[in-house]
DNA sequence: CTGTTAGCGCCTTCAT
DNA sequence: ATGAAGGCGCTAACAG
């Protein structure tokens, strides 16, 4: 029995009816509307149910123009930050019937046009974008300012779009408060990219609360990498460390260049935390497993994902709708990776 | 300009030619075929060029009955064995223009079966399960038979269905063998599900590879696993240092299950590898950077995945071409956990 | 409340 | 080599 070919047609026979009667009684919405007999909606359920059917998506895509379908852009879903943030997505929007499609854009911005215009093209409904720069063009590039768009782990600059993330610098403040209990004074930062909205907040939340601690922050006590990767965090520790301020604790823009501190603090025969004490940014899994164990900022990745796909259902039935910005409260895990200072 | 009206028909018309004939120039196939004059051709894709045109894949799909997509069943996104694989698929798939829809079902049958129809009514042209049991009955259940199926990481019973895998026996007998060779002759191993392929040979491996060389394994130096998780590798763990064989190495199933026993020899104040060594397997990101860091069986994760995608659009192509079953090389990579057995 | 009609955008006979 | 016609399965507008 090949049930690809159970129609809407077949059900509506089944159940004398005309097809368009069937599909009346089968929608939520036009059913609850009462444009259907009750007595006629039990027949065409009871036939529906019978034959098996199920109404082809593509067929109602053609007629609705509605895919049911999200686009989702990730830099890269081996980034250990990305699959709980997706899981949240995927599950969220599976319980409204709606499939994610990911695109990994390894932050280029050729392959950032190539994804999304092949998005457009499978007429997604909605757009989740984790890979929004400060000011990001390729969007009215493309053309695709009518689509409903949400944007995680990341604002743009004039907080024109609706977004979930986490408060940076609330969280980099726990970090260098924490940092400060422990007797630190000279404290360092590697800035992630100043072209994302990460970089950007963590950095001035560094600068904030180094201010409101009382101490002094120099050029030579922030470093700038190129991007959130482990290689980019060693070559700015390496910086960091040659230099004349000799920092007893770096709060690192994310895990993964705190990953990178770990390497070049090595590489110099200097101990963590012994030395100098490590803060890292997102608490990825297995974080607890390093060596030492990473103290980092956490933030609710799985809700981040739930409600990110929240905003984008939201924005799908009602485009108008005035623009969220959501943010998630961080918290600090403190781990192996911060000890007092040593007292010299 | 809103470009996403513009349609065959418009192209048509700037070109001067019925739409028929617009889609036969602008189809591959039919180009190919020489049923279309090069001249209409140049002129219609040039008209495409101008405007813009994208053919809608939702029409196409109505027609064509093929949505040029793919479902990928995967426990879960979050361990991170998935991610690199997933990449390699989705990446393959692009190529052709295909994307992945990803279902997470946590090895729950339930979920399983739920996702798979899921798939089914969304038409996917083919599946890729990373979530296969031995014996596999959900597939017939829901009488998915005709669907192209492709497994990762995982054989069936029968070996039926094309596959992409590593050689798990190979991989365990690296282990042993390297273990052997550091002097450890009370070797035990935490084995995985064994209704799942990669527990079973794994551990089938580990007792051919024992008694290769010439090393007895009776049944305390085996334990197993509930599932593939560091909950369950500390639980296997803690009855293996209890009992009277007091193993000097491990080798657990996978990476999951020895990061549990780094867990249960800390609590029973057992060094690794001092006093005890152990090697997982999957070598799963940041394995280098755990506490010690972990010996462990790789293979090429996004190779895999590629191998994968490319299998499955062979089949969609051809489905009744030969089964192919396809095995990448694992390699041992030697870390910290590992060391030569403490002469007693 | 239900049936009729029409068409979403494309492809594929069937003629010409 | 091209045009004409029909239909994939569904839903929306309009009658009745």
């Amino acid at each position: 029995m090949n049930e690809r070919s159970v129609t809407l047609r077949d059900v509506a026979k089944r159940a004398g009816v005309h097809p368009a009667t069937a599909s009346r009684a089968l929608n939520e919405e036009t059913r609850a509307r009462g444009l259907v007999n009750s007595d006629t909606v039990a027949r065409v359920m009871q036939a529906a149910r019978e034959l098996n059917y199920s109404p082809d998506p593509v067929a109602r895509s053609l007629k609705t123009r509605r895919s049911h379908t999200v686009g989702v852009l990730i830099p890269d879903l081996t980034n250990p930050l990305f699959p709980p943030i997706i899981r949240g997505i995927e599950d969220r929007l599976a319980q409204s019937g709606y499939v994610a499609l990911l695109g990994n854009t390894d932050n280029d911005p050729d392959r950032e046009k190539l994804v999304l215009s092949g998005m457009r093209t499978r007429r997604v409904d909605g757009l989740v974008l984790a890979t929004a720069r400060r000011r990001y063009s390729v969007l009215s590039e493309l053309n695709m300012g009518d689509l409903p768009i949400v944007l995680v782990n990341r604002v743009v600059e004039d907080r024109a779009l609706p977004s979930v993330a986490t408060d940076d610098a609330a969280g980099i403040a726990m970090a260098v408060t924490h940092l400060v209990s422990l007797g630190h004074t000279r404290i360092a930062h590697v800035a992630g990219p100043q072209e994302l909205s990460t970089g950007a907040g963590r950095l001035s939340g560094f600068i904030m609360a180094m201010e409101a601690a009382g101490l002094e922050v120099g050029s030579e006590s922030i470093t700038y990498a190129e991007n959130f990767s482990v290689a980019a965090g060693t070559k700015c520790c390496r910086e960091l460390v040659a230099h004349k301020l000799h920092p007893t604790a770096i709060v690192a823009g994310n895990d993964m260049l705190a990953i990178g501190c770990y390497q070049a603090l090595e590489e110099s025969g200097l101990k963590c935390p012994a030395d100098v004490s490590v803060v890292g940014f997102n608490d990825i899994s297995f974080s607890s497993r390093l060596s030492p164990p990473l103290t980092s900022v956490r933030f609710p990745h799985y809700q981040v994902g739930i409600e990110v796909a929240q905003l984008i259902l939201e924005r799908i039935q009602a485009p108008t709708a005035p623009t969220k910005v959501l943010f998630l409260p961080p918290e600090l895990v403190v781990r192996g990776s911060t000890a007092k200072v040593a007292t010299p």
